[in-house]
DNA sequence: AAAACTGTACCGACCAGATGGTACAGTTAT
DNA sequence: ATAACTGTACCATCTGGTCGGTACAGTTTT
């Protein structure tokens, strides 16, 4: 049987981070989610049981999809950190500025909910330190990548655009003479 | 005999960074902050009439400190770059883990607080490349530092102490010989 | 096959507590 | 006295969350 229009879960996410982009974290209220995506708050809670497990499951799926991006990525490179560096200019280019800035400042009102990245970020250190001879050099690439993306998820780069795209090449040519 | 208004505004600041750094950028909320003050709503609300002027003013004093910080070093350095990265080290031991994630929180209900930082970025970057010959090195280790601000603010850095003193170092020297 | 039942997806009214902000009366310092 | 300051009481609004109910597809019982 047909399955009636439903509003699936990855909907909703997309409505919170529509709202975060569009009116700033601090607006994404439940009242304002279950609005943005043609539910009623009842409705909603019924898929995400509270404000914290959408936050949670948002910061999960971004997670993911950076991973994904990163590992499809991967496959055609030779060099871990060269990968991450190139999988950072995609993510901070789907996100566009501010669409992610939700999650940080939403997680950062139950600091938990950035435990995942933390954990990530240690995944995805200890696989880049594979080769430890050139460790503080590539630690230093991973930071200034980190950099990179905060600086444009909050909006705050002092960088003009021909400057990020410079800097990106720069990196990702540094990050190449190292497995060389 | 003595004002008490300058002291007051300030302890009424470090009352807000207080609460941020124990229960989290959304628990800074008005009557929060009061109490942890130890003067009432109406009193809080004398020296700030808006919740917006304590974040607005809280972002300021952070980033007036950071600078006062950098200028004093920035005297027993020869090179801007090293005084930045030096004053980063005792900035992040200053706001300790979370202290100030309840600016970046808090501002991102109102995205427009963020503004200064911007503004304070732009400027140290052009003080940074007085010299444009090393333009790109200069920046991957601005990059690099504000990685590490930002991991520590968020508290999601995978890196260990030693990871991130040894970094730090070598991070220094780099800096170091880039001017000679 | 009709009736009874079950589970999923959703709605809308409602609630207790929190929140930013105001009004205003009282107090203190000069 | 008067300006600077502080405290109490209060309010409109918002927030996350609960709850009873509805529609309806599929499943089981009779």
């Amino acid at each position: 049987m047909m399955k009636k229009l439903q509003i699936t879960a990855q909907q909703i996410m997309q409505a919170a981070l529509n709202i975060a982009a569009e009116k700033g974290a601090g607006k994404v209220t439940l009242d304002a989610v279950a609005k943005a995506s043609g539910l009623s708050k009842g409705g909603l809670l019924y898929h995400f049981p509270s404000k914290e497990a959408l936050i949670s499951a948002m910061v999960q799926h971004l997670l993911d999809d950076a991973e994904k991006n990163r590992c499809s990525l991967a496959e055609s490179e030779s060099s871990v950190l060269v990968s991450l560096l190139k999988a950072r200019r995609v993510f901070t280019q789907a996100v566009a500025g501010n669409t992610a800035m939700a999650i940080l400042a939403a997680a950062a009102e139950h600091p938990t909910l950035l435990q995942p990245i933390q954990q990530h970020n240690k995944k995805v250190l200890a696989e880049v330190l594979s080769d430890p001879a050139t460790e503080l050099e590539t630690m230093l690439l991973m930071l200034a990548s980190e950099g990179l993306i905060f600086q444009e998820l909050l909006s705050i780069s002092p960088f003009s655009e021909a400057q990020k795209t410079t800097l990106e090449q720069y990196m990702i040519n540094r990050a190449q003479e190292l497995t060389t």
